[in-house]
DNA sequence: GAGTCAAGTTCATTCATTGAACCTATGGGC
DNA sequence: GCCCATAGGTTCAATGAATGAACTTGACTC
């Protein structure tokens, strides 16, 4: 939405944070960075989104200060897109949306369970640890599949996506 | 975004909740809506949005569950969009996504305070009070102006809403 | 030297958004 | 009865963004 009409003249932080991730496709690449996608390929194939239009998303995320670019450390040659501190603010947004999804429209079989690697409980509304009562750090977030995700994926992505992980770990995929 | 490519086979909340609340104008109708707005007319005054987009986002959010339309009980012949309880369990998200764009992208100079009118506490990061310690319900949350903003907007709604105010508590605009 | 792979860019088509103009039913003033 | 205003839309042409397929570029590999 930064280009043509924007929602400039709001006045209300909600439309100022709508300006940078309100565009089509933009949260679900910051979930995914948060989930631990961090290549342009993998990006592609998880979310099935036109090339154009990715490269254009991560570049507004880059300029945005919610991700950053960097050149990957094992294979100089590729980059990787990372979560900045302000992406991973975002996280109890997204948290909020999704159980909002989740309760709204779900069928009663969760999707996916995020639990406080610490003590086991499941987060609340808003990524808080109900028993210890607190933000949870990220990297203390384990997300486990539920019983109405597809257990057998297409995509490589998804299929690292399967197994207990912690958020902010990196994917990755082993090559065939 | 429920028209054309939409995020069927995400397998994930969040993309099922961006579904409904994830199109341009949407949030900002239903953010509209929490803070009491009710007709067609002053949403399209306080949002500026065009008059035919309007009208389809306020047949898929009441498609969706999210609004209800029902006539007004003043004026037989004039309508309302009231927000449901499913509406209404948006709150956190949208106040998540508020402090997120205050914390990231504001001057310092807050535009508006949230606290539990019981108490006078702000709220926190997604909506509760950190003093009593849970989710404050809607009718009992304050809104006041803060020092950034606008303190003699143009349009009769947002001067409607300057004042210190419960949310959902509905707006009236004094006819000249 | 031919092939591959990551990470894009280019481009024609399709789709959504915009802003202006028009429509319709009611209600009020005279 | 006639004129005008108001609420809540619909229609339409022009613009802008999204899509999917094809093409590009610069390593590295066999």
């Amino acid at each position: 939405m930064a280009l043509g009409k924007d929602y400039v003249a709001q006045d209300c932080s909600i439309a100022r944070a709508l300006e940078v991730v309100g565009e089509r496709w933009t949260l679900l690449i910051v979930r995914d960075a948060l989930y631990g996608v961090r290549r342009y390929n993998d990006f592609l194939v998880h979310l099935g989104i036109p090339r154009a239009v990715l490269a254009a998303r991560l570049q507004s995320l880059t300029d945005a200060g919610v991700l950053e670019k960097r050149p990957c450390p094992e294979a100089p040659r590729r980059h990787e897109y990372v979560v900045t501190e302000r992406g991973r603010a975002l996280w109890p947004t997204l948290r909020a949306l999704g159980t909002w999804g989740r309760d709204a429209f779900g069928d009663g079989k969760p999707l996916r369970y995020f639990r406080h690697a610490a003590c086991g409980t499941e987060l609340g509304l808003t990524a808080e640890c109900p028993a210890c009562g607190g933000l949870v750090p990220l990297e203390d977030v384990e997300m486990l599949p539920g019983p109405g995700l597809d257990a057998d994926p297409a995509d490589p992505v998804s299929r690292a996506m399967l197994g207990p992980r912690r958020l902010l770990q990196p994917i990755r995929i082993d090559p065939v």
